[in-house]
DNA sequence: CGAACGACCTGCAGGC
DNA sequence: TGCCTGCAGGTCGTTC
């Protein structure tokens, strides 16, 4: 479900409703879910003031006093914001109880995690050897370029390597590839310095436009209604196998790459 | 070392 | 209606 920017339109979506709020309970309803952490941590958790949620990559931070939760979503996972008396239900695995609002952590498959770090949060291992953002200064066709020596694999997959830029998945590395107009199985070897430029412009277009209009998928997390996201219909080829082209009207075609599908438009991406 | 692939989970759609 | 297969927004660990 979540990439950059679903992870960055939840971090928006909640902030204002928790920002300076203690917290008065956290529930892990399922043990069994993939929660890193310290046996007492609902203890330690109890009366923390949240200071500040942050982001890094697909990873959101919650920055209390005494330490960070950092939460991934994995490929189902979804956070949202309901009333105090609210019951949990199905999937409903975690909850973190404010004064006003509770925030609940949703997800069927089970792939998110959750962390706690004491200190230094950006040091940790799970985050340390995150590559660059997407909206950092010197993410570029050079830096791009600079790590795809040594490199012998498909683009799309080199986008989706975390090391190399975070918060690309599966629906944004096909949505960038199109509107650079590179084909997905372009190996990183025969790709010029001039199209990495490209590559990294389209990717900070894409993931801007994706996050203005409040992700692809859910949209609305207060109040737990799960609404598609405004960007869901702004896709150009995601899904679109045996549409039409928005540009030249071929038809869109779909393969499987490195395990994944991946969709592109045969005349426009060379 | 990089690259390929299975593993982790649950739900859902489609074919028979 | 039910069973089976394959697929779904991610990433880790193992193997070659």
């Amino acid at each position: 479900m979540p990439e950059l920017p679903e992870v960055e339109t939840i971090r928006r979506g909640i902030i204002s409703y928790l920002i300076n709020q203690p917290v008065e309970k956290f529930i892990i309803a399922d043990k069994k879910f993939r929660a890193h952490l310290l046996p007492n941590i609902e203890k330690i958790m109890q009366g923390e003031k949240l200071i500040d949620i942050t982001r890094r990559g697909k990873y959101l931070l919650f920055n209390f006093p005494v330490g960070t939760l950092i939460i991934h979503l994995g490929m189902s996972g979804s956070l949202c914001l309901v009333d105090k008396n609210h019951i949990l239900q199905k999937h409903q695995h975690a909850a973190l109880l404010f004064p006003k609002n509770t925030l609940v952590f949703t997800d069927p498959r089970k792939f998110g995690n959750f962390f706690w770090i004491e200190k230094k949060p950006l040091e940790h291992e799970r985050l340390k050897d995150l590559g660059k953002e997407p909206f950092d200064n010197d993410f570029n066709g050079e830096y791009l370029f600079q790590k795809a020596r040594n490199k012998k694999i498909p683009v799309k997959q080199f986008l989706m390597e975390n090391k190399i830029v975070t918060g690309i998945g599966n629906i944004y590395a096909s949505e960038i590839l199109f509107a650079a107009k590179i084909k997905p199985n372009q190996s990183v070897q025969k790709i010029s310095l001039k199209s990495w430029n490209k590559i990294a412009e389209c990717a900070r277009e894409i993931l801007k436009a994706a996050i203005v209009h409040g992700g692809s998928t859910i949209h609305t997390y207060v109040n737990s209604r799960g609404e598609s996201g405004g960007y869901q219909k702004m896709l150009r080829v995601y899904g679109k196998e045996g549409k039409k082209c928005p540009i030249c009207k071929t038809i869109i075609k779909s393969f499987r790459l490195g395990q994944r599908s991946t969709f592109y438009c045969p005349r426009c991406q060379r």
